[in-house]
DNA sequence: AAAAGTAAAGGACATTTGTCCCACCTGTAA
DNA sequence: TTACAGGTGGGACAAATGTCCTTTACTTTT
């Protein structure tokens, strides 16, 4: 459930020494800085070297809903950047992080003369829609006791690494049902 | 609801002549056709000329949920043949249609050496999941009859393009849901 | 038109999830 | 130590959705 993408960072580490001057620039992260906000505009992409994000989408009705948290190699702003667009969606680094910043001109620049850097790209977007068509057609249709025994199957720590918020907002759901079914899981166990 | 992108179709179209010899077929399919089987392998990409389809993923419990309902320009097997996988994916002919087929090879081909191809590509993609991202965030986080509230607006004629059995797969919801929550709808517009 | 068979709609009750609020814990200031 | 504030978990009830089965409506056959 936290995305990884190690393929295309271990990629771009061994070859920015091949890009022009300045292309990749690494910069630290504090923990709870929004890297990306919500209706804004985004002028560059930036892949995660360490460190967790989540990526959240802010609704009229105040509520937010967490699409996808980030762990090492994840992608962000490639989608704003490829339809030219104010971002959808909102993120904000969950510990500090350090990431590779690559401004617009230069993504674009890599994307028609990079052939590999490009392909990167285009499988790692494949994968985003694979995974979220996956991912939510998988909640839609099981109750929620059910996607936590997956979540925790895959994930014994869960609770360790993202807090009760955030697993509340990345299932869409309250508070008071997480812990209720929690409490059923316990239960389950011993 | 109904996804389309004439964007890309027009440029196959306005293009096919500059392409190598059967790069492009046109093929009809039958209503009920399956075009892509779940867990296959995907050997053609395949664009929407004329028609309707729908791309769902059958669970492991015998329900299936559709993904999306894929209109005219929209493309099918991009993902798989990205990803070099398997079908995660089905996609069924839901009118007659008329399609055009893009064999892997050439569809390879065209992506790394045709840049204006590749560009439709890459932004069709980051389509896809911003489309995919705020419908899931949406259904999460409302009711039904919120949702349907809200597809409703959008296409007022909605129950007589797409059948009950499968506007049901779509929200991820029973047929009883639906038929007392239409029920409510029609309640409130007298 | 009557009978039989099939598909769609809905009633009654069960389960899941949400809302509201209270009790308990912890830390801190008086 | 007391009193107050903020946070966390849970009880009681409400609302949304699912399950099961009956009823209704619609076809087809005779």
């Amino acid at each position: 459930m936290i995305r990884t993408n190690t393929a295309f960072l271990d990629f771009i580490l061994a070859n920015r020494g091949r890009y022009p001057e300045d292309s990749v620039q690494e910069i630290s992260i504090d923990k709870g800085l929004e890297l990306i906000r919500q209706r804004s505009s985004v002028n560059a992409v930036f892949i995660i070297k360490e460190g967790m994000a989540k990526c959240s989408l802010y609704q009229d009705d105040g509520t937010d809903f967490i699409l996808e948290f980030f762990g090492v190699g994840e992608v962000m702003g490639e989608i704003e950047m490829l339809n030219n667009e104010f971002s959808f969606a909102a993120v904000e680094a969950l510990t500090p992080m350090t990431v590779l910043r690559v401004k617009k001109d230069r993504f674009n620049e890599l994307l028609s003369k990079d052939q590999k850097f490009n392909h990167h790209v285009l499988k790692l977007l494949a994968e985003k829609v694979r995974y979220k068509a996956t991912r939510f057609s998988f909640n839609q249709t099981h109750t929620l006791e059910q996607t936590l025994t997956e979540m925790f199957k895959d994930m014994p720590d869960l609770l360790e690494v993202i807090s009760k918020k955030d697993l509340v907002s990345y299932l869409g759901i309250t508070e008071r049902s997480l812990n209720r079914t929690l409490k059923i899981l316990k239960k389950r166990v011993m």
